[in-house]
DNA sequence: AAAACCATGTAATTGGTTACATGATTGG
DNA sequence: CCAATCATGTAACCAATTACATGGTTTT
């Protein structure tokens, strides 16, 4: 196994036993900044771990709602976790799109692309007091647990992450308006 | 088209006409930190944008070595590009594989997420040394052109997301060690 | 009544990596 | 002479998104 969803997805189980859907809430909830997955990678994975023995499915009967399936991990599956926790990632693989754009702006009007930095900029610091609103609270928390300490150092990353991301447009804008007295 | 690889592609030819082989080695030099592709994307990805008309090619019959062909932007090939250019990303897309590992790392020993943050922390400094010597050669240039003005600013982007990565490294296992201590 | 949420799943498609195949030239 | 670099391309495979399909419950 090679994919890192699916060792997410053991994580998840890691946490505490849940559903496919809760699975794709939690990520949408407190990983988002970080991770995401879909149905489609979900139940198909779910199929295969049950086949493998990493995690059972019990049935609910929900008197509301739908039916839903109960994933927990085994043994088995949490020694398949735990190697991959034990393995290294070097892999400083990240792909940004954003940045990506920016480099191929010479084409453009240097008013165009201080423009776009400043709209990102007023997102990225709306961003910011969302993340540093919710690190404050967790703060608060008097005798954490690990996970509860994991969660808040996670969400102290993307605060940093995105404070160097303010930190760097600002000084975009500045540059590029040095750059556009010069040429006058 | 959506596949921001094909956009990237078209990008580069935007800098300069450009092989297939040069377009790999130009992201694996210049880019490296923010993108990355692969023969396996750009030759097909080339073939269907000769069909379409958005780049030409030209054989190059090299007296030493292979032949090789030669990609050039076509006018509509940039109007492509610039669509793409003036759309806004607000995509925060990023998967980051280290900080989704850490996450689940509340069932390990807290001694070996230190250590293996440490060990991060060795490498990012490390890191952060290259992309600083960088980013002075490049803060000397007189004259810099806007697309060697967008290079310094990619690099400076690298240089400041690692020194985030780097301070909550140390936040992190300031913190551990805090943790490590209410334990006993 | 409509929208949003709970809940599961499949199929088609797109996106991307890796392995394979070929072969000349250059530098140590 | 061997490794690295130049140079192009395909095929198989794996990963991931999106659309489709279904249908009950709760909130507005």
């Amino acid at each position: 196994m090679k994919s890192s969803n699916a060792f997410a997805l053991l994580g998840l189980l890691s946490i505490k036993p849940m559903t496919g859907y809760e699975m794709k809430k939690w990520v949408e909830n407190a990983l988002s900044h970080f991770w995401k997955t879909s149905y489609g990678q979900i139940y198909p994975t779910m199929s295969k771990f049950v086949e493998k023995g990493y995690v059972t499915v019990e049935k609910l009967e929900n008197d509301k709602g739908p039916a839903s399936k109960l994933y927990s991990l085994t043994e088995e599956g949490e020694l398949v976790l735990l190697e991959w926790l034990n393995e290294s990632v070097e892999d400083f693989n990240s792909k940004d799109e954003a940045l990506l754009k920016f480099y191929f702006t010479s084409m453009l009007p240097i008013e165009s692309v201080i423009d776009m930095m400043e709209t990102s900029l007023v997102y990225n610091k709306s961003v910011r007091d969302k993340y540093t609103g919710n690190a404050e609270k967790m703060r608060t928390v008097k005798r954490p647990s690990r996970h509860e300490l994991n969660t808040y150092l996670a969400t102290k990353n993307g605060i940093y992450l995105n404070e160097a991301r303010i930190k760097w447009q600002e000084e975009c804008i500045e540059t590029l308006k040095w750059y556009q007295s010069l040429e006058d």
